[in-house]
DNA sequence: TTGTCAGGCAAGTGCTCACTTGCCTATGGT
DNA sequence: ACCATAGGCAAGTGAGCACTTGCCTGACAA
């Protein structure tokens, strides 16, 4: 599993991941058009497809296949791994 | 305030904190000893002095200076923005 | 089969970032 | 005064990363 701080560093990366907790399961098109009409994203398809790669070495988006279709789903575990580190306060 | 999720990305980086977890309030050559001696870096002074200028642009830690020492404390409070971001179940 | 749609692969480009290098300021000891 | 210590500043370098460009594969509809 690759590096989930790496993945959050990019502010493009932490809008797909704010659009995938909004409305989970979307594909790599319904994620494109969604990041530019509501989070002002200029990313083009292929950059968000990239992305979207990062984040599933992360852990952090697991993907299903469906037809021609592949379904992106937010998985919020990895994140764990960075409270776990620095023991914040229980909130 | 900068950017916590970047100050996150690099090891280095994450060294420092965990280092200032085990022994808060440390100074700029201290770390430098302990990084190489407890965490197996190879930093120079200059690079850690980078570092721990972003990290306290990011909030992560906070600085005193008495006479020619300028302390580092741990502060792990922006951290939160993260977990109340994709609301991490209470762990 | 032909055409379209969803997605993937890979080389190239430009910018960011970590790190070095070299010099400078300031505090404290003698 | 002198020197060592603790730290800072700024330009330069090299590697990594985000993004583009162009082409390719596979699934569905007609």
């Amino acid at each position: 599993m690759g590096d989930v701080f790496k993945a959050l560093a990019d502010p493009t990366r932490r809008a797909i991941l704010d659009e995938l907790q909004e409305r989970n399961g979307q594909t790599l098109f319904e994620l494109c058009t969604r990041l530019i009409s509501q989070h002002g994203s200029t990313s083009s398809r292929q950059a968000v497809s990239q992305h979207l790669g990062v984040l599933e070495d992360a852990g952090l988006v697991r993907t299903r296949r469906e037809g021609r279709y592949k379904f992106h789903d937010l998985d919020t575990t990895p994140l764990r791994t960075i409270t776990d580190r620095w023991q914040l306060p229980t909130g």
